[in-house]
DNA sequence: ATCCCGACTG
DNA sequence: CAGTCTGGAT
């Protein structure tokens, strides 16, 4: 293994023997996985939990049963999350959109209708997904070779000394999937990694002493 | 740069 | 009480 990969797979590594596996995603289907990456946007995981839900007990948690939903009343089923009104509207779009590809009853066909590369492409393209959510229902939804970037992987890789901070999106996802092997497995289990650690240990006022990277953090604070 | 927003922690 | 949460659109 090169050094140049494992500078940035060592924290991979420590992480899982300090945590172990973390099972992601926290979803039973395809599509759930998908309303969970829009519903999670800038919102706690608990949150998003109470939405669902809310949409599985009248067994809403389909393509058609959002679409069938009036805006204000798919708002008024989510409003745990947060952002209900925006979001009931990405919701919307992001089924409007899975009807269009003709995936509305089988949303995880999605992922045989076009080479990644144009899927992103097409996610991109839907109001409400972002770069974030594309990957994220890339890989934990469809099983893909994505890598997902967020503000913890942002926060924790500028702290190792690894980014300097002011790296794009595209950047930080071009450093890990150009230094690792492009397996859908290691993706999936280092980004939940990466988001336990940035949520328990590297916060922004960062916890240091429990820190399982703390021998290889080139500033450690308190 | 600002807005969207409920639920929870310290 | 302020801060934070698996962001994205305007």
């Amino acid at each position: 293994m090169k050094a140049r990969t494992d500078r940035w797979l060592a924290p991979y590594r420590r992480l899982l023997a300090a945590y172990g596996p973390q099972h992601w995603w926290p979803g039973e289907t395809a599509f759930e996985v998908m309303v969970g990456a829009v519903l999670t946007q800038n919102t706690a995981w608990v949150n998003v939990e109470r939405a669902i839900d809310n949409l599985k007990r009248d067994a809403l948690l389909t393509c058609r049963g959002i679409l069938a939903l009036s805006d204000a009343d798919l708002a008024e089923r989510i409003r745990p999350a947060g952002y209900f009104n925006v979001k009931a509207r990405r919701l919307k779009a992001l089924c409007a959109f899975l009807a269009e590809q003709g995936v509305a009853d089988h949303p995880v066909a999605l992922r045989d209708s076009a080479p990644l590369a144009e899927l992103r492409q097409r996610l991109l393209a839907v109001h409400g997904v972002g770069e974030e959510t594309a990957d994220s229902i890339l890989l934990y939804a469809l099983d893909l070779p994505v890598f997902v970037v967020d503000a913890y992987t942002r926060r924790i890789f500028t702290r190792l000394g690894l980014l300097r901070g002011e790296e794009r999106y595209a950047a930080i996802q071009r450093a890990f999937m150009d230094r690792l092997p492009a397996e859908v497995r290691l993706y999936n289990e280092y980004h939940a990694l990466i988001v336990h650690l940035g949520k328990s240990v590297c916060r922004p006022r960062p916890r240091c002493g429990a820190c399982p990277l703390l021998h290889r953090c080139p500033h450690p604070r308190t």
